[in-house]
DNA sequence: GGTTGGCTTCGAGTGCGCTCGAAGGCCTAG
DNA sequence: CTAGGCCTTCGAGCGCACTCGAAGCCAACC
């Protein structure tokens, strides 16, 4: 019955091709490594267990804390784009004495938290208010629900998409090699 | 050994809510419902084969011929939009004598397939590639192919994340689920 | 002590994909 | 004959999500 606000936001991190124009290649991550593995282990990343969870924490042999451009080049997401999460709201960093930003583990776990949603099509007004009901309190519960079972509609309904993208694609594909030999 | 260029591209209308923004919610299409029921047929939209292609085809009752509002209505792609595509050189239509855009079941197909390919994550100068190579003849079939293939690439890491998205929010529902009884 | 390099803020610019509005043409109903 | 409505073109505007650059601070190394 505590609040459960929080929760263990640290999830994981996704491919951070964010702009599916691109052929989905950002500098190897680190982390995103880490997650292929979990996912390699059936091939359709399950729905998420503690386990798994767990797996996708930052392994131990990370420093404690890092610099912006070392979360840059771990999660894809570049240093100006990360600022510009903070400014907006999205994501909150701690100072060290001379100003600079410092992540920690949790940050990183926020970080990809957001990175999933956005990933996900929340557009960014989305996720900025579903973290805002969450520094709300717990008595923003049913709203915070309400708005991930949206956006999980939105999901299948993307995923829905993008099957039927991919059979027409594969269709002209095998259409191709069945007529021209490739 | 004909060319293969235009090939059976009438192949099915998505959903046109291609900002994922919005919840996937458009005026409701005849089209739309049509690819319902087939996909509805598994579940999940296999392979596209000949019969799903023949079931995807527009219904032998609509008008021989349609205007803009009219294919707006039917495929939830605005006039306006049309006309942008037009413009871009995207699709072409005819005319009637008044000047006025005509659209016929060929047409369709092929806005149907433009906007496969746009929900599909390819950006507009992809597409608009992709159709001056199948203008451009038979001999650019190597290069249309390995369009196809990167998009198919490109398609399957949208999915791969998505499920991964999936997941995340999943865990975070079933875990509201668990401690505030949702 | 200087210089290098990475960090800071802030505001402005970019690219994509629409989206809209103005100004006018054509057809049909009253 | 006129009004309404749908169509046309064209150019401009918008919203989103970055993306960049300028100007300056600070720490560390030579």
């Amino acid at each position: 019955m505590t609040a459960v606000s929080t929760l263990p936001e640290t999830v994981g991190i996704p491919s951070a091709g964010i702009s599916s124009a691109e052929p989905h290649v950002h500098p190897a991550s680190r982390l995103r490594s880490i997650l292929d593995s979990v996912a390699a282990e059936d091939g359709s990343l399950p729905p998420l267990n503690d386990e798994l969870v767990r797996a996708m924490r930052l392994p131990d042999d990370l420093p404690e804390t890092l610099g912006i451009s070392e979360v840059a080049e771990i999660t894809g997401i570049t240093a100006h784009t990360l600022r510009y999460y903070e400014r907006i709201g999205l994501v909150e960093t701690d100072r060290d004495a001379a100003g600079r930003r410092v992540y920690d583990r949790d940050a990183l776990g926020r970080i990809a938290f957001v990175t999933w949603l956005r990933l996900s099509g929340m557009p960014i007004a989305g996720v900025s208010r579903y973290l805002e009901l969450v520094k709300a309190g717990p008595d923003t519960q049913d709203e915070r629900l309400a708005l991930l079972l949206e956006q999980r509609a939105a999901i299948v309904a993307q995923l829905r998409d993008l099957q039927g993208a991919l059979a027409v694609v594969d269709y002209k594909i095998t259409t191709y090699g069945g007529t021209c030999g490739a």
